[in-house]
DNA sequence: ATAGGGTTAG
């Protein structure tokens, strides 16, 4: 960039000497103009600036008759050469000028902010300070817009210290730059206190201020202002509308949002595209897509913005194919689309896990040329992770050349839910070496890896840091710890945390808890937490109830159960889904009652899913009821499943009914159908690292140490009168052979090697994915007596606590 | 002669 006034900034900074400028006053003193040619050209830069050739030809009469160095001109020539987008020639007008002082540079300013130039506003900002020209609120105002654009808070809160010495602040237009900076830097305090202290406020000041409070998603906050500026007498414009819209969306309230709707009418802006987009956004996430529909269709201009805003609301509403079509006559229309139609095109891919399209829209978007766009590239990986797919989502994340907090927690997420909490772990301490900072939604999707992991070390270092930054006591991020304290085993530590948040009566809160009771088989516990609920008149939903009847059902407490569930309904209008017949049925058939549950499934208001079954089929396999098993099984197989468990489970019935042509036509079919058994393998945290350990895996580096021992145990747990149950091993190998797989299970691997590695009398805590086997049950209970250790197993459904010869679950099931 | 506020998507 041609600029003298940069080359010499260094020199002049320290010598003070403005050189240049003592060499070009020449112009101003010698060519003694007469006043009349100036006005004559500032009228023709008035009438004429707007199109390039009259503007190069004023310009150059201009510099004919040396009259460029009048700042009243070249003020003019560069705001309308910036205005037509010629900043370098604006630039150039304006270093020609002998003098520049406060007004030039301010239009000059003026130029680059209106061009988005913001880095060179500042530079700008500096060079005035060297040169000691006067700042005033005008310069202020293009400043700060450069610092909140480049979120720099170190020159903007220096630039609202000049404003607020020199009282530029209190001007509507200064002031309102202020509290836009303030907002976006984080200090919505210090606007609020800005903002007060104005003398007069316009309706942009309110604007501002209300914005900021939709910003920080205060919502209540800024309808209160919006009610207060009413109160004050000052009309709203489409701008306040425009907010207000927003806030009113965000928080459901319908009423106003109809009331909103009415107001918008009478004032006039019902041909406004800002608005009634708005208006859009706001239906759909009221839900009533009905209304979004009606006020999209009656719009008589529309953009591309108001076409994505009701694309993202059908998809939000779940109304797929609707968007879909939609997205149609878009395309048809000719306007086009852009990142924000794909980013809403790829959610409905996510919700209807549809990996296919997903592929498409993914393609299309590298075709578009699109991937830089942070926000598409993260759905894309969320996309990816939705449809079961972490090997794409992975390798979508790392081809991003730029990420940030959401692209990272994105990936958290997903690799949690994807059952890899260990590489969500290893993911975040890269995080952190790329110093990306952690919010509150990060912190809880560790939360829930360290819960998966039953992590207490790492989970316990995750609430230090929520409460290090005052997350700690905000009821999702109480939900989780809860949860996850349950699930490391420390019932007692959620309790506690229960008990403190519980004044907070958030239903979510109390279904943690009742789970955690659940998991742990204190259902009467649980079903407390139910009647806390019902004395501080906390409306419980269909989650609580199926956390109680899971409860029940690890307790065995029938009773208590079925009367829950008919008090779901007859109390509390919630009706009855799949899923909580399928924990009744689970409660039912788990304790023996296998007609009731049958009859109960007959008599289901729509068909029992394959879970409902599910859990009839693992109750006939407990109580050995062969033929009812079989005719489950039976119509399980109809349903075209892609669970591997089931089938899992279905060969089992037919192995134990010795029908093994049933048998291989089972495993069979989950080849057809393209299922792998899920891997078993169990986990073991010892020091600051944790052990996988697979079935029959003898990969530990520790391998010889923990044969030798599980050699030691079988001798032992033998003399003490176990008899092995081979009957969970499926492969037709002979008995001896069935005995070895039972002693390369991988919840006994890890707890030999946690005998290994962990003092003498101190408990041992592992973790498993799958289910416990009875055998591997029985000799777990003979091993705690033996080593006169604490042995704790955590399944995929519950805990196991064994001391001394006991299980703290009476028996197996 | 130079000036401020707003809508969609992770």
């Amino acid at each position: 960039m041609p600029s003298s006034y940069f080359h010499l900034r260094d020199s002049i900074v320290k010598s003070r000497i403005p050189s240049r400028l003592i060499y070009n006053i020449a112009p101003l003193t010698t060519c003694q103009q007469p006043l009349p040619i100036i006005y004559k050209f500032s009228s023709l830069l008035n009438q004429f600036s707007n199109t390039l050739i009259h503007l190069n030809s004023i310009h150059a009469q201009i510099i004919r008759n040396c009259v460029f160095d009048y700042h009243f001109l070249a003020t003019k020539l560069v705001k309308a050469y910036s205005d037509l987008g010629f900043l370098t020639v604006a630039r150039h007008v304006f270093d020609q000028c002998s003098h520049p002082e406060t007004i030039l540079c301010n239009a000059m300013m003026a130029g680059y902010v209106r061009n988005r130039q913001y880095a060179e506003v500042l530079h700008l900002f500096k060079l005035m300070g060297s040169y000691d020209i006067e700042i005033s609120g005008y310069t202020c105002n293009f400043a700060l817009k450069a610092c909140t654009n480049l979120l720099d808070n170190e020159i903007g809160m220096e630039i609202v210290r000049i404003a607020v010495e020199n009282g530029f602040h209190l001007h509507p237009f200064v002031g309102s730059s202020v509290i836009n900076f303030l907002v976006k830097s984080g200090n919505l305090d210090d606007a609020k206190v800005v903002f007060n202290r104005m003398p007069e406020r316009d309706v942009v000041c309110w604007n501002s201020i209300i914005g900021g409070y939709v910003h920080q998603g205060h919502f209540k906050e800024a309808i209160r202002m919006f009610l207060e500026m009413i109160g004050c007498g000052i009309r709203p414009s489409h701008v306040t509308m425009a907010s207000i819209l927003k806030a009113c969306g965000e928080s459901g309230l319908r009423k106003l949002g109809r009331c909103l709707h009415g107001c918008i009418l009478a004032l006039g802006m019902g041909d406004n595209v800002f608005v009634l987009t708005s208006l859009v956004d706001m239906y759909s996430k009221l839900g009533d897509t009905g209304s979004a529909t009606l006020v999209f269709n009656s719009m008589c201009s529309r953009n591309l913005v108001s076409w994505n805003t009701i694309i993202s609301g059908y998809v939000q509403n779940g109304m797929i194919p609707e968007s879909l079509a939609l997205f149609n006559r878009l395309v048809q229309s000719g306007i086009g689309f852009d990142s924000g139609t794909l980013v809403s095109l790829i959610q409905g891919c996510s919700q209807t896990s549809n990996l296919e399209n997903g592929k498409i829209l993914h393609a299309s978007v590298i075709r578009k040329g699109l991937e830089s766009n942070l926000v598409l590239s993260t759905t894309i990986v969320d996309m990816y992770f939705k449809c079961g797919a972490a090997n794409q989502a992975t390798t979508a994340f790392r081809r991003m050349e730029e990420r940030n907090v959401i692209t990272w927690t994105a990936m958290l997420v997903g690799l949690s839910q994807n059952g890899y909490a260990m590489d969500a772990l290893m993911l975040f301490c890269q995080m952190q070496e790329e110093n990306v900072a952690a919010n509150t939604v990060t912190l809880v999707s560790l939360v829930h890896c360290c819960a998966n992991l039953g992590s207490l070390k790492k989970g316990k270092s995750v609430h230090a840091h929520l409460i290090r930054h005052c997350y700690a006591y905000d009821v999702v991020n109480m939900s989780a710890l809860i949860d996850m304290y349950a699930k490391c085993g420390k019932i007692h530590y959620a309790e506690k945390l229960f008990n403190n948040g519980f004044s907070l009566k958030d239903d979510v809160l109390c279904n943690s808890m009742i789970m955690g009771y659940g998991m742990h088989g204190h259902g009467h516990h649980a079903i407390g937490v139910y009647g806390r609920m019902m004395k501080e008149g906390l409306k419980p939903n269909q989650t609580t109830f199926v956390s109680l009847l899971t409860a029940c059902s690890h307790s065995g407490l029938v009773e208590e159960g079925k009367s829950l569930f008919l008090c779901m309904k007859r109390d509390h209008n919630i009706k009855p889904s799949d899923n909580h017949y399928a924990c009744l049925v689970d409660l039912l058939s788990r304790a023996g009652h296998l007609e009731e549950a049958n009859a109960l499934v007959k008599q289901m208001p729509f068909e029992p899913s394959s879970s409902v079954l599910e859990a009839l089929l693992s109750g006939c396999r407990i109580h050995k009821n062969i033929n009812m098993g079989i005719e489950i099984a039976d119509k399980l197989l109809s349903l075209d499943y892609l669970n591997s468990g089931i089938y899992i489970m279905l060969s089992n019935i037919y192995a134990e009914a010795r029908q093994w042509d049933s048998v291989n036509y089972v495993r069979g079919l989950m080849r057809k159908r393209g299922l792998k058994k899920t891997p078993a393998y169990s986990f073991i945290e010892v020091g600051n690292q944790i052990h996988t350990f697979f079935a029959g895996d003898d990969s530990h580096p520790k391998w010889d140490y923990i044969n030798q021992l599980l050699e030691n145990l079988r001798l032992e747990v033998e003399a003490c009168g176990y008899v092995p149950d081979t009957s969970c091993i499926l492969r037709n190998v002979n008995e001896p052979m069935k005995i070895k797989l039972l002693w390369g299970h991988s919840e006994r691997l890890a707890i030999a090697f946690g005998l290994l590695s962990t003092p003498y009398g101190s408990s041992i805590k592992i973790t498993k994915n799958l289910r416990v086997c009875v055998d591997c049950h029985t000799v777990t209970r003979y091993i705690s007596k033996i080593v006169k250790r604490e042995i704790i197993v955590r399944d995929a459904n519950r805990f196991h606590h064994f001391v001394n010869g006991e299980c703290s679950c009476n028996d197996y099931w």
